[in-house]
DNA sequence: GCTAATCCGTA
DNA sequence: GTACGGATTAGCT
């Protein structure tokens, strides 16, 4: 026997169908889930092409109990249940596997594992080599002989890491022989196998590196210095051993089969081939067929696309060449070269992913295809001074390219922007930007990152970041990798990028958004990029102050709430909560969750004077989750070097074109209640000279409705500068105007704002806290009042049917695949998408267009006040004494015409010390 | 060390 | 019912 493949059925499963597992592949005759099913035989193929081996083994766990069960009656008995589309398609692997001609083994009352030793044992002598595909640690023990290897899957389904015994024992620490005493003490959470509690990874090895296995520790228990652990281990003792027990592998199953039986079968034969065309799995028949180096065979019936939609094959795209500068002379050189480009990539290389804090670490550049240079900046750190020049040789030769008028292009530019700014850079004529090309191309596309763009549009495999400066305990500084290698990675993405402009530019030529790209988006990188260097001053002391407050006050209710449940108990745990309330102290439960009874606010609410414990709940939710989420997170974000805090503005994030906002989040900062605005006031103008201004849209997605909608009755409200929820109130309860009350005017106006969501009387009903029936005939009668809005409604919906998308008032656009699904909840949550998404979309685009006219007012003007914050609706500014009441006439005026409609746009503020006296 | 689930802050 | 980001816990791909 030459080489013998033992495969763990159910690892391997499992891989194929958490690699698929978003991907809802489904099989086209059967129309049922095939991920697994795919990915199983798209991983078995290239194992068995990647190793050629000559007999495989396939085992499976049987369905039925098993021996070990029969030791530690909770054996296992932690593991979650299969999600419900795995197991037919484990039947269905199982099935195709037996077809194939592979032979499926598999034991009553024993694990896959234990046929794997056996197995094992059986040829190890006679066998040049075994390779053993499981993710099961268990399986460690094993590999003592060199000629036996472990293979576990990476990333994906393509690639696999070797594991041997010096890699577990690089890896535990612990010698293969003694897995079983490791896995006594450290236990093994999935299988329920206990271990020892409170001795993890790094305790095991250390004491198994000491006294070599279980028994030796036992016998040298007197000589353990640290007192807790020695107490574990005594209390414990029983668990050990009967966990190493458990981990144990057998190895001398009775197996009824022959080496003949595990002969790698023909699976590229053309009944194989046509087999898999049969069942629906095109694809899989296809690479089966290409890699036997055939055609399929014209036998079967042509179907559909096998596993969803098929992409276009792309050839992968050819490596570059690439170049580190080392000499003054030689980036003197090339700098002179690139004066003649149409257009140069861009990219930098830093000490951090966030640009306020990053440090200039190099620069590269390309400005042809498969061609790149790279430059490292000289740093005292460094080990490799003679491949690296200083910052004032590249500003010298480099400063003026990346000054000129020649156009440029990035991938996410604006961190290059930011940090080459930061270094005293100038980069001018940004011209295209591949992140956000991407983006408008496909806003709810999840990936707009380099390697995924190399990868789909060239089919080409970027070095990875990782790849780079490794993972884990081996993970480097970027600083301490030679740039030679730096070299290779940092101008692959310079050349990467260039190649990607050029398919992204004829992409976006023929899309119909190339004006939202280049009139908005584009323009808007140097606007955040500017308002991110700027920052916002916080109010340190202060917060440090409220942070002893809000302890206090969590400590007080901690002892409350634990007084109540009789005992103390962890409140942050929604399980240990669900058992304090629903079974100790058996309060209703109100509504369920996936994985058990829901205690969120609205179940606390609901519950309120039930039970005293409640009310304290809900004040101790709302401490931590201030202290936490704020109070103690956004003081350590003030960044040393400016004393302010720089949030990071995301463009290509949501799929309505709004930004979004990250470390920290300034778009979450509380207003709702007092304790929240304590927050608001931590939030200062950085200096005496200055005061914060907050300048907000007033109902300024109501007033879209209204244009779009062009309903009589709502833009005559807002024409003649009527209160529209008191408007709405008078039609929807059937009272005269002069008759609506306080209460019935909050009502309307949660009616006018879940209508923009696309109301349904469920949500509705909900909100408001009303019967479904109630909701609904408040809906009827809204669209009585307004049935402009109606035919909104139902025009939207008819043009993201005939046309797949839907779009804003300046042409912003984004898909509603759903929408002709036969699937009613998802045609539903689709028809919602394309009425919302055009009305907060115009609302994101009008207050984009605001602020690109209003970064560019304040340049050409030097101002000394700048444009701080953006928070969907509101901007937020620091304005100089002087130029209070002129600056705030200005920018109030940019907002209110930035896109003018049919009905007045309205924008208020004022200013104060603080954000929460701005607002 | 990573991810999913839950909860909760904003517009 | 729309759109986000982040803290925490729990469990393990």
């Amino acid at each position: 026997m030459k080489r013998l493949l033992i495969i763990d059925g159910h690892a391997f499963v499992f891989r194929a169908y958490f690699a698929f597992g978003a991907s809802n592949l489904t099989n086209s005759k059967t129309g049922k889930p095939s991920g697994a099913t795919f990915g199983f035989f798209k991983m078995l193929f290239k194992l068995l092409q990647d190793y050629a081996p000559t007999h495989v083994a396939m085992t499976f766990d049987p369905g039925g109990p098993l021996e070990r069960g029969k030791i530690f009656e909770n054996y296992k008995a932690t593991r979650k249940p299969m999600p419900e589309d795995l197991r037919p398609q484990i039947k269905e692997v199982m099935d195709i596997l037996g077809n194939i001609g592979f032979r499926v083994l598999k034991l009553e009352g024993h694990e896959a594992d234990d046929i794997i030793g056996t197995l094992c044992e059986n040829y190890k002598a006679t066998a040049k080599e075994i390779l053993i595909f499981s993710g099961d640690k268990d399986l460690y023990q094993l590999l003592e002989k060199k000629n036996i290897k472990m293979l576990r899957g990476k990333k994906g389904v393509t690639e696999f890491v070797e594991i041997d015994a010096p890699w577990v024992k690089e890896e535990l620490g612990v010698d293969v022989k003694q897995i079983t005493d490791y896995m006594g003490i450290v236990g093994d959470t999935s299988d329920n196998i206990p271990g020892v509690k409170g001795i993890g990874d790094k305790g095991a090895s250390k004491l198994l590196q000491e006294y070599k296995t279980l028994d030796g520790i036992y016998k040298n228990l007197e000589k353990i210095k640290n007192p807790s652990m020695k107490t574990k281990l005594t209390e414990q003792k029983e668990n050990a051993y009967l966990s190493k027990e458990l981990a144990t592998i057998k190895r001398d199953l009775k197996l009824d089969i022959t080496e003949k039986d595990i002969e790698t079968p023909d699976f590229k034969s053309d009944q194989a081939i046509l087999y898999f065309k049969s069942q629906g799995y095109n694809t899989l028949s296809r690479d089966l067929a290409k890699s036997a180096g055939k055609e399929v065979p014209k036998d079967a019936e042509p179907t559909e696309s096998a596993e969803g939609a098929e992409e276009k094959t792309i050839p992968a795209a050819e490596k570059g060449v690439y170049r580190l500068i080392t000499s003054v002379d030689e980036l003197a050189k090339i700098c002179r070269g690139l004066l003649k480009s149409r257009i140069i990539a861009v990219d930098t290389e830093t000490t951090s992913p966030n640009p306020a804090m990053a440090d200039l670490l190099g620069i590269s550049f390309s400005n042809q295809e498969k061609t790149g240079f790279y430059v490292s900046v000289r740093n005292s750190a460094s080990l490799f001074q003679d491949k690296t020049l200083t910052m004032e040789e590249i500003k010298e030769h480099l400063g003026p390219i990346l000054s000129s008028e020649i156009p440029k292009v990035g991938q996410n530019i604006k961190y290059d922007l930011i940090v080459l700014e930061n270094h005293g850079f100038v980069l001018n004529n940004i011209q295209f930007d591949t992140m956000l090309a991407s983006y408008v191309l496909q806003p709810e596309g999840r990936r707009h990152n380099m390697d995924a763009l190399a990868k789909d549009l060239l089919n080409y495999d970027t070095i990875t970041y990782d790849d780079l400066v490794g993972t884990g305990k081996k993970k480097k500084e970027l600083v301490d990798i030679d740039p030679d290698q730096v070299a290779e990675y940092a101008a692959e993405d310079a050349d990467i990028t260039f190649r990607l402009y050029q398919v992204l530019r004829k992409s976006i030529k023929d899309s119909g958004v190339e004006p939202i790209l280049r009139q908005m988006e584009m323009p808007l990188i140097p606007v955040l990029a500017e308002m991110e260097k700027t920052g916002i001053s916080l109010d340190v002391p202060y917060f440090e102050e409220l942070a002893r407050d809000f302890d206090r006050e969590i400590r007080h209710l901690e002892g409350e709430i634990h007084k109540q449940a009789g005992g103390p108990f962890n409140i942050a745990s929604t399980k240990e909560l669900q058992r304090i309330l629903f079974d100790e102290l058996k309060l209703r439960t109100v509504k369920k969750t996936q994985t058990g009874f829901s205690t969120d606010h609205e179940v606390l609410e609901e519950l309120l004077g039930e039970h005293p414990i409640i009310d304290k709940l809900l004040d101790y939710r709302k401490y931590t989750k201030l202290k936490s989420t704020y109070v103690d997170a956004l003081p350590k974000m003030v960044n040393p070097k400016t004393g302010r805090v720089h949030t990071s503005y995301n463009q290509t994030i949501a799929a309505t074109g709004r930004l979004s906002s990250t470390d920290p989040n300034l778009q979450n900062i509380p207003i709702r209640d007092k304790e929240g605005r304590l927050l608001r006031k931590g939030f200062v103008a950085g200096s005496d000279d200055y005061e914060i201004l907050s300048l907000d849209y007033s109902q300024i997605e109501l007033r879209i409705m209204a244009h779009v909608s062009k309903d009589p009755a709502m833009l005559e409200a807002y024409n003649r500068g009527l209160d529209i929820h008191k408007r709405t109130a008078a039609a929807l309860y059937g009272v005269p105007e002069t008759e609506v009350s306080a209460e019935m005017r909050d009502k309307a106006k949660v009616v006018n704002f879940s209508v923009i969501y696309g109301v349904t009387p469920y949500g509705l009903s909900r909100n408001l806290r009303i019967p479904r029936e109630e909701a609904k005939s408040f809906i009827e009668r809204y669209m009585t009042q307004y049935p402009g809005v109606k035919s909104y409604m139902d025009e939207m919906v008819a043009f993201g049917e005939k046309n797949g998308y839907v779009q804003t008032l300046t042409g912003r656009r984004r898909p509603v695949v759903d929408i002709n699904s036969t699937h009613k909840s998802a045609k539903e949550a689709a028809k919602r998408i394309a009425i919302n998404s055009p009305i907060q979309g115009t609302s994101a685009d009008m207050i984009k267009i605001a602020m690109i006219a209003i970064h560019e007012d304040i340049q050409r003007n030097k101002w000394k006040s700048k444009m701080l914050l953006q928070v969907h609706d509101e901007l937020v500014f620091e304005v100089h004494k002087k130029e209070k009441e002129e600056f705030k006439a200005a920018m109030k005026k940019y907002m209110e015409t930035a896109m003018p409609l049919d009905v007045p746009i309205l924008v208020q503020g004022k200013f104060g010390i603080n954000w929460d006296e701005a607002h």
